[in-house]
DNA sequence: GACGACAGGGTTTTT
DNA sequence: CCCTGTCGTC
């Protein structure tokens, strides 16, 4: 069968397991989202898949169900017949469908994170709650995400104090009031329905015999229990994960949870450890290095034969700046052999003021660069959630939370002092704030100029038909324009390609609302995407780079404190850090460079001793040529 | 309650 | 450095 073309043994015996429920332990590079496509290709061909029944691909991220995608569709699938999402384009799906079982209104839309502290604010003010919104949207989540189902999330905030359980139980009334769900609702919803509702979850079993889990090891409690709803006795559920990449245990995603899905789906292991990636040297460092974990599963990664590939190299360095000089040179020597910048990255655990120094040189050598991730600006999406917020006002203009964010939002874009209450000031002496009032306020300065036609806009754009169209409106009554003239040119790059982006999904969009279409948009964003385009050497964390692959890799700053972080020397909290080690490593196809200094700045710009890494020492072997 | 002086502390990020 | 939070003073 054409499917099954090139597979080894093991990714083999992955896509043709059928007898019960399976855990597929991928190390990095062995071909995961191959053993996936292949697999989906492999059920319709053979005809295992009945008639008119789907198969049920899940991942975490946009990024990995967008990649799904493309690779199924490259194998011929007949995309009718798999439904690929995001546990929660899933989960928007299924209460677009059924969350009036739960009193949900079919119109409901998900709250921003800018909305969502604004909201958490109010409430922890109104329940006397000494909390930052921060603090309170982490604390809700954390319990959201250890939980089950709602009635179990309900149950842990009696953990909190008096004043904390009435902010939680005040926050989901107000956003239930106000046809909003958090992400995090989104998947505990949707388990509190197929438990409440057995007809509704047998549906679903009836439609998707076959369950496929990307990158388990990113999935959280709530979201393991979807799963084994979902999977329920049919015993046709596969995940793919792997615990030495498990580095997002801060939210919720611990490597514990894959083995509660082994144990609670009574799955088999099945484990890839052929590496297509990196030359054995490199594997060789890795293997080194992780094997210092317990518990974990044991997948010593083997590298394609004959490819030995070049010698690891370890620099150690007295200061900072000249191992930013190594590098930068380095860079240059390799782009002048012929490697082009876009295949090169460097990689760092966590942002700290000495690694401007990497900045300054490459700029000195003039090397082109890249840093990925969100460091640059938090304005970052302040102009697009400007037009989703006032499209949720078109489609519910008397949503008072949709309004108040609205209104909060037009004080964080003109700056305004953080005491002064501009919802207050426009609401006045009246009952409530509405859209008509806000139409016609007495015009006095360039902000009530602002909100004024913003919500003319918004009363008189009902009868407009394309989502374009209104976003064209919106764009000029919002005079959004005028607000990207005043970023700096980066920020302005940033804004426009997200706001362009919003604006073609938008029109794109197939949805009859406009609230389906905003629950869709919301769960797109994807404006971490990295413009592979750009031949630019890439500067990224450890977690940034997860899935990434480089010709050449330079991890530097190898030093206590850094790596593992400052919180790291915790003997659970190693283990991550270890393992975000080993996902840095892991990213080489070529060539890998580690560094370190014996002298770095703090915070302050003032030179300080350092320790190199104890890491360093879990790896040492004669594959890191030291000098 | 408003303001300035001081101390303390700063990860990783998706939906 | 830069953003908090706290404490003292008016």
């Amino acid at each position: 069968m054409r499917c099954l073309k090139d597979l080894n043994p093991k990714q083999l015996e992955a896509v043709q397991f059928f007898d019960r429920n399976s855990m597929v332990f991928a190390g990095p590079g062995t071909g995961k989202t191959r053993v996936i496509t292949s697999r989906i290709a492999y059920m319709l061909e053979s005809g295992k898949l009945p008639e008119a029944r789907r198969i049920l691909a899940i991942t975490f991220t946009n990024k990995a169900s967008n990649e799904m995608k493309s690779r199924v569709a490259a194998f011929g699938v007949d995309q009718k017949r798999v439904r690929i999402g995001t546990f929660h384009n899933f989960c928007m799906w299924v209460l677009k469908a059924y969350g009036d079982k739960i009193n949900l209104s079919r119109e409901f839309t998900f709250i921003s994170s800018n909305q969502q502290l604004h909201l958490l604010k109010q409430v922890a003010k109104d329940a006397n709650l000494m909390m930052k919104p921060n603090d309170l949207k982490n604390r809700i989540s954390d319990l959201k995400n250890s939980s089950v189902d709602f009635e179990d999330y309900l149950n842990k905030t009696r953990s909190g104090t008096q004043e904390f359980q009435v902010a939680a139980a005040d926050y989901q009334n107000r956003l239930y009031a106000h046809k909003l769900i958090d992400y995090d609702d989104a998947i505990l919803h949707t388990a509190t329905i197929f438990k409440l509702k057995p007809s509704i979850l047998e549906l679903y079993h009836n439609a998707f015999p076959y369950i496929l889990v990307d990158e388990m090891q990113d999935t959280n409690r709530m979201q393991l229990e979807l799963i084994r709803l979902l999977g329920g006795n049919a015993k046709h559920v596969m995940a793919v994960a792997d615990d030495d990449q498990s580095i997002y245990g801060w939210r919720g995603a611990l490597p514990t949870v894959i083995q509660e899905y082994i144990d609670l789906l009574a799955a088999d292991k099945i484990i890839l450890n052929q590496n297509y990636r990196s030359p054995q040297r490199v594997l060789d460092v890795a293997n080194r290095l992780i094997q210092f974990n317990d518990g974990r599963t044991e997948k010593e990664l083997v590298g394609r034969p004959n490819e030995l590939g070049d010698d690891v190299i370890g620099r150690w360095f007295d200061t900072w700046k000249e191992e930013a000089e190594w590098v930068a040179d380095k860079i240059v020597e390799l782009h002048s052999a012929g490697m082009e910048y876009r295949q090169m990255i460097i990689l760092y655990r966590s942002r700290h003021p000495s690694l401007k120094v990497i900045d300054e040189k490459l700029l000195e050598k003039g090397i082109p660069f890249q840093h990925f991730g969100k460091n640059f600006q938090n304005k970052k999406q302040l102009l697009s959630e400007f037009i989703v917020a006032s499209m949720k006002l078109i489609a519910d203009p008397n949503n008072e939370v949709v309004l108040s964010a609205l209104i909060y939002a037009f004080a964080q874009r003109f700056e305004l002092n953080d005491d002064f209450d501009l919802y207050e000031y426009y609401k006045k002496d009246s009952d409530r704030l509405t859209l008509d009032r806000l139409a016609q306020i007495h015009v006095e300065d360039e902000i009530d100029d602002a909100v004024q036609r913003t919500a003319e806009f918004c009363l008189s754009a009902k009868d407009l038909k394309s989502f374009a169209k209104l976003y064209d409106g919106l764009y000029k009554a919002l005079n959004i324009e005028e607000d990207l003239a005043k970023y700096d040119e980066t920020t302005r790059h940033e804004e426009k390609r997200h706001l362009d982006l919003m604006r073609d999904r938008m029109s794109k969009s197939v949805a009859s609302t406009i609230t389906d279409m905003l629950a869709e948009i919301e769960l797109q964003d994807d404006s971490n995407h990295i413009d592979q385009r750009m031949n630019k050497v890439g500067v990224s964390t450890f977690h940034t780079a997860k899935g990434l692959e480089y010709k050449a890799v330079f991890i530097i700053a190898l030093e206590d404190h850094f790596v593992p972080g400052r919180n790291g020397g915790r003997p659970d909290k190693e283990q991550e850090e270890r393992r975000g080690l080993y996902v840095a490593i892991t990213r080489a196809e070529s060539k890998l460079f580690i560094t370190h200094a014996n002298q770095r700045t703090d915070w302050n710009g003032r030179i300080e001793a350092v320790r190199p890494s104890r890491f360093i020492d879990d790896m040492r072997k004669r594959e890191v040529t030291e000098s």
